[in-house]
DNA sequence: ACATTCGGGACACCCCGTTCCT
DNA sequence: AGGAACGGGGTGTCCCGAATGT
């Protein structure tokens, strides 16, 4: 009984999480212009419990982005016999995070705020961009070795390949062009693996 | 009389034009967020002045950008008879314009501003990235019908080259890396150029 | 009709003076601890406008308290020939303004704030008792000479029959109690000011 | 057995003195914007213990305020046979404890909040300036019996004296002026003592 | 009793876009 | 052209009083 009340209606508990969410939707919504009082009041809490937790508003957007960047980083099993459709699992994993609303949203903000807060993009890069590249640069690696690609720099394959499946279309979407339907999708994703495979044939 | 005067000393004469450099420069550095008072103040003129010309700090902004986007756009000349040259020509200019720190900076500003000026974003879409893609699809189309490519969805292949060129590094040089020296410059353009001509062989 | 135009609405004429007349007011029912908003508030400006004035809070405090004290002053005409009946008429005027609902208001705020504002409080005591206490040494001191008066400290003898005036009374009015009737008022006056002449009587 | 846990090492014990002691000490340093954190931190107690003994922060001001009154109340033994020698026994004492640091700090502290704490302010003259006014005046009253002072209202005279002892001098003092040295105090209340003398000689 | 946190509210100071007046 | 004004919003800070876990 006291564990379930403690876990239900204990104050304080779990109000950094709370915060830490609704400042997630805050942010995406309005940027890093949105009011703390906003972000407190949609947590449900008091403005000074949010500066308890996070003394600056900076602090607690570089842990929100810190967090949106993780759940955004694509896993990529190496462990696919077909490298065609290795690669095009990655690429609908990876278009589904990076041009999700949110995805976009996140791209959006560490973009404006890059200025303001240089190692905040910094961080954003190191481990979103360039992780994801260096995960598929291996991949990419472990294929050229085994001949099922041209023998070439995997990191720079790599990012071809990342700026194919998100360069101009991501721009695309932040400009307020709406997302390819399914049927879209699937075709441009085979398009572009497959325009890559052409490049990088052995 | 009027004339005279309007020409050689009647004040106010070039203040629009003015009024625009000084905001240009200023966006440049501080974007959006840059107040009205140092953009008046850099230009010279009173802030009433400014406000005679442009009523809201939006209509200021909305020509700056598109002046700025007129400015970065890349004209290709589809005459030049060898493909890869043309396409190395076309490549080197528009890395030089876009990936300029200017370039970068109105990137910067259009994309943080997106979700307050959709029609801005809109028109910095279709005038730059889509109107690139477009010229570049024709001059691809020609080579694929000429032969000198392999045939394809030419508007596809421009925004595979254009996203190659401008993808992720685009967003590292935002995210604060320092640009690449002149032989790492055309080093990574004959990459590029390389890697799509393979991809569009014949 | 300029003029009256410029007098009547034009807007920013008289705000500092407005400012002012308000914070006088406000000072005096709530003290340094009002808002700085309430001020502006009830002079019909914005808040900016009252820190265009005064860009810190005290300033705009101090400016107060030093007309009020200045309003506060008491004269004293030396020309009196009777000595009784030119004490008993200063003595009339000053505990007039001193034993006021403002008197009282600006000697409690003065003495509230003197802990963090020492130099305002070094001013107030120089332009308000100090200086009385100085007009009336003055006057005392030709009485003396003239020989009206008991030769003595003429400053020494100021201080006393100010502190009569004032010392006790001030405080419990202060503290609550509720003034004089004015038949009383005249009574008490006369006790003080024979009191102090039998001191110093030749 | 609770009894002697009580006596010996209850923790809590002594608690609300340390806290009367504490809150003294700060009272007397900032006055009653004092918070309530660094008063229960130099009494090195928690703050609920505080709320614990003093439900409202008005409760220990007043209880605080109530025992400095009290201790600055100065005790006056009517049987001195010498009347000069008597009255200037009191003087010191009294401007020993009025003009004393606590005593001005004090005296500040209650005018500065007499309009929040009218009750307060209240008692304070009531248990302080009243009742050594009233010990005074019985003490006149005596001697103006015994015909060593002039028959008239021993309580206006009483009243006279304690206003001459701390009238403009007290607010002298607040205003930061340092105290007299040991030798013009004792003058100066020879002096104040003699000027009185002289206003009730029989 | 202690220690920590919370909620709620207020505040000083600041900045900005915009308008008005001289 | 210059400067004041307005109205609105924002941040970081402080504090009281209460709740909570220990």
């Amino acid at each position: 009984m006291e564990v379930l009340e403690s876990v239900i209606d204990s104050p304080g508990v779990g109000n950094r999480e709370r915060l830490i969410q609704a400042a997630r939707e805050v942010f995406v919504e309005e940027g890093y212009r949105a009011s703390v009082d906003r972000i407190a009041c949609r947590a449900g809490v008091a403005r000074q419990t949010l500066y308890n937790h996070f003394p600056r508003k900076e602090d607690l957007f570089n842990e929100v982005v810190a967090r949106a960047v993780a759940d955004i980083m694509v896993s990529l099993d190496a462990d696919t016999a077909d490298l065609r459709e290795g690669l095009c699992t990655f690429a609908v994993t990876f278009r589904e995070k990076v041009l999700s609303d949110e995805g976009l949203a996140w791209y959006r903000n560490v973009i404006a705020e890059s200025g303001r807060f240089p190692p905040l993009a910094e961080a954003f890069f190191i481990h979103g961009p360039a992780q994801t590249t260096h995960l598929l640069s291996r991949y990419l690696k472990a294929a050229m070795e085994s001949g099922r690609l041209r023998q070439e720099d995997p990191a720079f394959a790599a990012e071809m390949l990342l700026s194919m499946l998100s360069g101009v279309e991501r721009t695309r979407r932040i400009c307020g062009d709406s997302p390819l339907n399914i049927t879209q999708e699937k075709r441009r994703i085979a398009q572009i693996v497959d325009c890559f495979l052409r490049a990088y044939a052995p």
